[in-house]
DNA sequence: CGCAATTGCTTTAAACCTAAATAATTCGCC
DNA sequence: GGCGAATTATTTAGGTTTAAAGCAATTGCG
């Protein structure tokens, strides 16, 4: 086989990998919308929400959850907006920037997120159940490098050459 | 380390996996988006729907459609609405079922999808260019195995005990 | 046949998400 | 101090997606 032909059936392989990756998020993401929903009538934006906040005690400005969220602040003012008045999370003062905002999950809050998140592990453990320990390993390793490749390539459009 | 530690800490691992994975598609994800907004003024589920008719020269029922694109049917129907306006997509009848209707390409929207899917695969291509062929192959067949168990777990609500 | 259940597609209502515009505040710099 | 640029959150308008309901056509079965 040339170079040529093995570069062809290398780009498939991407692009079959990519379709894989896809299908097995879609997969999962699914059955935890459609549980999350049944089982605890929220959904999933909101349980993210939380999963942010649950993981820092101190509360997290707008702006960096709606960066770790990987969504647009509108979208997070909205989602914010929701749990707010349903009492499960806050919106308070940060000192010397009258600007942001600092958004804390209430006791409430926290004590409905402890009892969701249980379960969801449990949900994911399930999806996931198909591998060996070390497989899950090897997956997160691997899904590593392609994460710190794309942050890394952040900035540049244009191809490699 | 008791038994119980340690299915504490696979639990966690499993966890921290699929944070991974969920993070990594939507890297790639976004990317793919806002290029195909960019460059071509079109959106992912427009070019996914054309791409699965792509690989059916016969066509495809919107059932199959919206199976095979893991989305609901109501979404099929409106990306399908668009595209069949813009002359991309046809409905034609279906022999011995007058419910059922038949989407295909037209000679039009195979041309736009040749052009569109040449440059999408580099995209894709330069977003696993972190991995070696060996590790896109390793990553493939383990994620198979995710998708094999998911596919496979579709029924049982109950866990497995 | 007659009629219930199913199937295939569309419509609807609500939630989600984005990009762009807005308003308020802070920062850099002179 | 003061002015312009940048930052932070929200609002707005428009499009997407879903679940559920609705319609039309088909199938199954007595």
């Amino acid at each position: 086989m040339d170079l040529e032909a093995r570069a062809h059936d290398e780009h498939h392989d991407a692009l079959r990998l990519w379709l894989r990756m896809l299908t097995c998020t879609q997969l999962v993401e699914q059955r935890v919308r459609s549980r999350l929903r049944e089982q605890f009538e929220t959904t999933l934006p909101r349980f993210d929400l939380m999963a942010q906040l649950e993981r820092a005690p101190d509360g997290l400005k707008m702006n960096e959850l709606s960066r770790r969220m990987m969504v647009t602040g509108g979208n997070v003012t909205g989602i914010t907006d929701q749990l707010e008045a349903e009492g499960l999370v806050e919106r308070t003062a940060v000192a010397n920037d009258r600007r942001a905002l600092c958004i804390r999950l209430t006791a409430a809050g926290r004590k409905a997120f402890a009892d969701m998140a249980a379960v969801h592990e449990g949900w994911i453990v399930d999806a996931l159940a198909g591998l060996t320990a070390r497989e899950v390993a090897t997956l997160h390793k691997l899904l590593g490098k392609v994460k710190q490749h794309m942050n890394q390539n952040v900035k540049e459009g244009e191809a490699t050459a």
